[in-house]
RNA sequence: CGGGGCAUAGCGCAGUCUGGUAGCGCACCUGGUUUGGGACCAGGUGGUCGCAGGUUCAAAUCCUGCUGCCCCGACCA
């Protein structure tokens, strides 16, 4: 991509309305723009880090088996008045009309429709687990949206849903999915935990966390030093002041405990028979009886992910994407791009590190190297190489980390064999 | 929903108390000088002052109502 043609508005001025890390370097760096309290717009340089959260959660979750589908985000009332949860939900669910008065709601979550699909189609138990999921855009009418897309009203969600006959096909189901978690967050590459929770209203019997650590995060959650035991404290035993919990021996017996924020970006669930009861989602048995299915639900805030990078890898400067989701791997810096031979050599870099198969940005613009230098370490691109009139035609570049700040100089191949190393 | 605050150019703000020609910085456009860390000089474009009423010779400014947004709290995958 040419940054000459692309899309990116930056600002020096720190915007008014935001407290948050993230929410201020998403604003400042282009990111997103405000519609609504609560609701944003992703723009290029955005949607291309939240497009590559998706495709990470997406292979993930096609590695564990689970099958992608598309539900619609406008659904019937009577499916959560056949839930019970029309009214249980709280003022958190939109509700309105159409025009013939009918009653609907927005997702904000889709057991319902789920259970709707399942329960229409002939199926044998043999058949199961089933486990559908979507990346979607979902709608939740928080009573205060806060921290940019950290806490908005609409935001994009990956919802799974599994069916089993038993109580066992469900441990099996929930026991993948969490393997598939895992699996994503490690390619993800941030610090996370995983924390056993309360389900709320969601509802269900086991349910477990997945948590960024970030000292912003609105969770506490707490951890065992030696062991890998992590509980979010609302679900634990204390008195007042959670930080007395600091200190304490571990619930499992091993270590002490340790009391971080986090930020929870996902949550698997083991619904068990909740949705399935109420909303008559059943199959007959291998002894021919009718079963009501065991059901686990597993959600991953996808846009949420975006800004808890952010919390958790940021300087002064800006963003610090990690390798696995930046917009762009590698920023060639063209100074004095107005000189021909200059920016052909750029251009040759470009084609080269294309070709190899990265995400490169040249920044062919015509205009002052101090800008480029600021909106380059705020964009948080993981590499950068600066061509000049000073060092171009030597077939050695400038190589910088933009974690470390560490300058190297490197011919194209060892700029290759780098991207590759540090990936 | 309770408490607090804000709404004036694309962004950040002053002006409101004490009514009298709508301003500043950034951004943007022109020209020139610059050019490896968000340049400088000169000139310029851009606003029914959130909306609707009211008071007044005169309203960004005073009064009433409404709407939107932010912060704290309660709440929440």
């Amino acid at each position: 991509m040419y940054f000459s043609k692309f899309f990116v508005p930056t600002t020096k001025q720190e915007p008014s309305d935001a407290e948050l890390a993230s929410h201020k370097l998403m604003l400042r760096s282009g990111m997103i723009k405000k519609t609504a309290a609560g609701i944003y717009n992703w723009l290029p340089i955005g949607l291309r880090v939240l497009k590559k959260v998706e495709k990470i959660v997406r292979n993930s979750m096609n590695t564990f088996g689970a099958q992608e589908i598309l539900m619609p985000m406008v659904q019937p009332a009577e499916l959560w008045k056949e839930s019970e949860r029309y009214d249980e939900y709280g003022k958190e669910l939109l509700k309105f009309q159409d025009r013939s008065e009918r009653d609907f709601v927005l997702g904000p979550t889709h057991e319902e429709v789920i259970c709707d699909i399942f329960r229409s189609y002939p199926m044998s138990y043999k058949e199961l687990p089933v486990n559908f999921y979507q990346i979607q855009t979902k709608f939740r009418d928080e009573i205060r949206p806060r921290f940019g897309v950290m806490r908005s009203r609409e935001f994009v969600m990956k919802d799974a849903y599994s069916f089993d006959i038993n109580e066992d096909g469900l441990i099996k189901s929930y026991e993948n999915m969490k393997k598939a978690y895992i699996d994503a967050f490690n390619k993800i590459g941030l610090d996370y935990r995983i924390v056993k929770a309360d389900a709320g209203v969601i509802g269900g019997d086991v349910s477990e966390e997945f948590h960024i650590i970030a000292d912003s995060g609105e969770d506490l959650i707490a951890i065992s030093d030696s062991s890998d035991f992590a509980a979010n404290v609302e679900v634990l035993d204390y008195s007042k002041d959670p930080s007395e919990l600091n200190g304490q021996k571990s619930p499992d017996g091993v270590g002490k405990l340790q009391v971080k924020r986090g930020i929870e970006v996902g949550h698997i669930f083991q619904l068990g028979k909740k949705y399935s009861e109420k909303m008559k989602v059943s199959l007959k048995n291998e002894k021919g009886k009718e079963q009501d299915l065991f059901m686990g639900c597993y959600g991953i805030g996808i846009s949420r992910i975006v800004a808890a990078s952010i919390e958790q890898n940021h300087d002064d400067k800006g963003i610090i994407w990690p390798y696995s989701i930046a917009p762009f791997h590698l920023n060639i810096i063209c100074l004095d791009p107005s000189k021909k031979e200059i920016l052909e050599e750029c251009e040759s870099v470009y084609n080269i590190l294309k070709k190899s198969g990265h995400d490169v940005l040249l920044d062919d613009r015509d205009i002052r190297a101090g800008i480029k230098f600021t909106e380059h370490e705020m964009l948080g691109i993981p590499f950068s190489i600066i061509i000049g009139p000073n060092n171009f035609n030597k077939n050695n570049y400038e190589f910088t980390v933009r974690k470390d700040n560490i300058k190297s100089e490197l011919n194209i191949d060892e700029i290759k064999q780098k991207l590759e190393e540090l990936k």
